[in-house]
DNA sequence: GTAAAAATGTAGCATGTGCTACATAAAAAT
DNA sequence: ATTTTTATGTAGCACATGCTACATTTTTAC
């Protein structure tokens, strides 16, 4: 039956929105059942264990991502100091700050003992600046660096002000007229 | 009796060095208690509970790192691409970069609930904030944004590759280069 | 030397964790 | 209609968590 399968995604639906929310402590599997409106019991049934549940969510938030940046930026490239204020636009945003701190979160967990965590935030990073790459409009051999230097710069906002991002504007705009030369 | 004092200082100097190799998970009282070679019981003798233990960890490690930050820059001023040039040097370094790595930590738990956190994150932040500023020999008005984006973007590499700073190099160097100006 | 105080050990409680054993209800297949 | 498969409930285990009650040893003060 594919009725199971339909019960993953709606479990997994709902639970992306409390991880985006909550991020990863509040995570223990009697909490995360009564968000999803079902038992731990029945978790278990659905998911093989808690660690193939949470990466499900993870995954499907990752894709959300992924289809959310396409929609806003669509795929013309922008010169960098456009796409650092578009790009910082985006993270001010609420439901992207989620993520970027989800992205946190997770980053925060890769660089000690789990392994579970170090794949998919990898695959995040990873995911993340090739998107970003596409959409600048420089020479191929810039593309790459001058991405990750930008989602750094833009990103690394919310690691020195988890709460006000906007702290970063100024830094920000700093950014934006360094690169107008390019 | 000071000795009580001398043996939470012993107390937490120890714990430090578990914390920055292990960050903010593994921090059960009996482990932290083996750790300090001593019992759980005695921990919470000498302090409060569990979250003035960490607080006073934490406190002592940020007050390590702006000895250590002192003693590797003095107080001569660099323009903006040699400290790039050598913070970036100093992020690779394991010893740096475990600090930084748990700061990621903290950053990641103070965007969350715990209020405990998030004064702490912010703290460090700040002073670490101020530290580059003083260093960077431009205008006094630009000092605090440009050190703002610089930590982010050198900072922000561990967040994109908590395992692989390295992995930053090139972003790092354009960034070098469009700060050479300045 | 004795009384007070500081330091440490032993045991345990209440709650939370991931997960399982066992039974039963509901649905599908024959 | 009966059997088989799928879905769900109830109860609990073994272990970890922060913390406490109570007793005991060791040190200090007089």
């Amino acid at each position: 039956m594919a009725k199971k399968a339909a019960k993953r995604a709606e479990i997994i639906a709902k639970l992306a929105v409390h991880f985006l929310s909550s991020g990863l402590d509040d995570t223990g599997l009697r909490r995360l059942a009564e968000v999803a409106g079902t038992s731990d019991r029945m978790l278990l049934y659905y998911f093989e264990n808690k660690d193939e549940l949470v990466l499900c969510v993870l995954d499907h938030i990752g894709a959300g991502l992924s289809v959310e940046m396409a929609r806003r930026f669509g795929q013309d490239r922008k010169r960098p100091a456009e796409l650092v204020e578009a790009l910082w636009g985006l993270v001010k945003d609420p439901f992207t700050a989620d993520q970027v701190r989800l992205w946190l979160d997770l980053s925060s967990r890769a660089s000690r003992n789990d392994p579970l965590f170090q794949a998919v935030a990898e695959a995040v990073s990873e995911n993340w600046i090739k998107e970003i790459a596409a959409l600048l409009d420089v020479e191929k051999s810039e593309q790459r660096p001058l991405a990750i230097l930008i989602m750094a710069a833009v990103d690394g906002q919310l690691f020195l002000f988890p709460n006000a991002p906007q702290k970063g504007d100024e830094a920000i705009a700093r950014l934006i007229h360094m690169l107008e030369p390019y």
